[in-house]
DNA sequence: AATGAATGAGGTTTCATTCAT
DNA sequence: GATGAATGAAACCTCATTCAT
């Protein structure tokens, strides 16, 4: 029953917080960085619901209670992730879109990012492409969530809007719907990746939707009719 | 987390019931496939780990006791739903393509029959369009059903191999990638239909693709050049 | 990982469950009833907050999962301690009040009443003398138990209201506070019962509180003067 | 979950302290007090085992470490809010007894003074009633507190025994009875104080009690014959 | 075929306490 | 004197699973 002195199992960690001249928080931030880097991981691989903290306290080496300092809930944590993977994400597209004039090449300059983002940073490319269901799934989720969690989608409906107007769609098709068109496909693909045995594969099955895109994978396509 | 017992496969059990003399489509039968109803819809809504057995046995009115005279585990009745989802989904696809010529054409009449069956069958869609995700997070699953989870992507595997084989698609790109492509936007569609407030709306995304199939969505797509 | 045969570590209980030709449910209601007296011990002896499930299990001769098959909650379990003693304890007071006339006598015989059940039933009593608090303190309780937590009390009320109405108490006296004062009273020698030493000690004590009543301890008292 | 590290008693503290040349009143010295008070609110609220070094530490505006430089232990902390409330208690019935004579009017008086303090001080007075509680539920306190804590109880037990000696109370009730009714009954008045609406009623019951403690509450009350 | 009591493991969360800074 | 990061233990509760009936 009597207190034992905290066990430091981590000395690498002991030697972090004892670098002097840090800006003071700079460890605390550190940490808390590495959190969220542990949790994305464990939540791309097991989901919300299987991750334990003990998964992503270990991951992070770490104690569960410490998280507790951090976030004040598992939901919070998810919610803190997935701001984080929604931010980098809408960089690279943002970043991606500015270099391209036409809708469809902007399209396919934002698969070329995303797939060089699940090259380098599988992880958070997998927890992107789950987090929605999981959002879905959970109610303590989306409560945390609601406001901001659409982001990428009103990103591609802007492009999209512009390409429309711009005549680059066909004039007798719900915007909308395509948008919708595009998230989910994107959506599929990030799913994709974790089904798919090599990096190259994958990379093969993006190229081949940049070329649907433009038209350029099924021939005589023009000659089908529309069905009703 | 398996257990290792002598395991009594299904048919087995139905014989012993048959030969004792019950009336033919005798009650067993029915408790089962109402489970497998009740699981099915619960897996869609819930996901494999937040479904307890607690909630699959009140759906189907029974006990969680009376659950294991059925199948020996949860994952056991994950894969159950599994199969029986798996043959429905084939069996629509099959129907649909045995229509068609051209393999744009074929997965056109795919999407539409996909597309009827969500409108039909809702919590069967949903279940199809996240089991792939639980088999992949839980190895108790993977564990029961690796042989045959592959049904869907073989099928179109080899719709695409003869469209190939009748120049319908580009010489230049690797048939898996376009297969792979295939399902994977079929999945992304599939997920869509939980995203989207409106039958009306999802019908009209499915629509767009398959515009987008025949290359018809976006214009001037063959102007822009293949980025590198 | 593999899990092991249930352990029965309590052969009696198996005893209890295989005596054949009980009324079904009985076993049940034969253990909610061991639970609930188990509860009723920890409570007193620890409060509410400091009895863990795990102590109320042990003392039950179960494992805490099982408590949650007879009550929802720890808080759920509180309360069906809360009624059974309020049940029993105005059983004992109607008893005692009834075969009396005047308020006085009934209140002495009610002391007397109560005396008896702190002999017989130590735990019982102590748990109704503290019960008041606990709810106080914790919201979750109050939540489940609100409508009819003041049974003692209205009962002491009516009691005090028809001796008024007989004469029997000073007629410039508000029959609240009345009230307040005996319910007071008794709450305190209830606690008064677990900081004296002897059974012996809390009679007189109980007798004392008697003589007061009937204004036989103090003497020369009608001299004094309210003080304002 | 006592810890048996070598302790700074508060007046080695102190010393050190002062004899670094520290203003008089100096800031560690109001600090502390700061932390009684609040401690003495959260206690008194919430209980022993509910109020957590947080709490206490954010009513103090502190953090919870700091508390660990002034009380070795949540139970030493609790220990110096009862001692700090004790002496202020006994202060009070000191001085109110002062002033009479017989020990019926010294009674009232106190019962005076102890209203007057729930008026002035309710969170002191609240943690006094139940204090004793708390020390009885918790080892640990009782560790700490034993010696001093009976400090009210000796204090009527001299009260009542000289009235006794001046034959103002009956000759034939065992006096430590008389000292027992008198503590419970000041128990469980300070214990109906949070259970009563308005001070207004409160400050009603307790001129009840000085009425009954006169013998004018009860009519006929010398007609009844004693029980048992 | 079905029930319901029971288990044991594990999950999230809280908390007293320590200690480097 | 005070902070805040961190620990480890324990609490409540849920759940898959077993088994006697």
């Amino acid at each position: 029953m009597l207190r034992r002195q905290p066990v430091r199992p981590n000395d690498e960690r002991t030697r972090v917080r004892k670098a002097v001249g840090r800006p003071p928080g700079a460890v605390s931030e550190e940490t808390r960085a590495r959190i969220i880097e542990a949790a994305c991981q464990c939540f791309a691989e097991r989901g919300y619901f299987k991750t334990s903290n003990q998964d992503i306290a270990r991951a992070a080496g770490l104690t569960t209670g410490a998280l507790y300092h951090y976030f004040d809930s598992k939901a919070e944590l998810f919610a803190a992730v997935h701001r984080h993977v929604q931010g980098i994400l809408l960089g690279i597209y943002q970043k991606a879109f500015a270099e391209e004039t036409t809708c469809v090449a902007q399209l396919c300059a934002g698969l070329e990012a995303a797939l060089a983002l699940t090259r380098e940073q599988p992880k958070l490319a997998r927890f992107a492409s789950v987090a929605d269901l999981e959002i879905q799934r959970h109610p303590e989720l989306s409560a945390v969530l609601q406001p901001d969690s659409q982001g990428v989608r009103t990103f591609f409906a802007q492009l999209l809007t512009e390409g429309y107007r711009r005549g680059e769609i066909a004039r007798d098709v719900d915007i909308e719907a395509v948008v919708n068109l595009v998230v989910s496909s994107l959506f599929g693909l990030a799913w994709l990746r974790s089904r798919v045995e090599s990096q190259e594969a994958y990379a093969d099955t993006t190229r081949a939707f940049q070329r649907l895109l433009r038209g350029a994978l099924f021939r005589a396509g023009s000659a089908a009719r529309v069905r009703r």
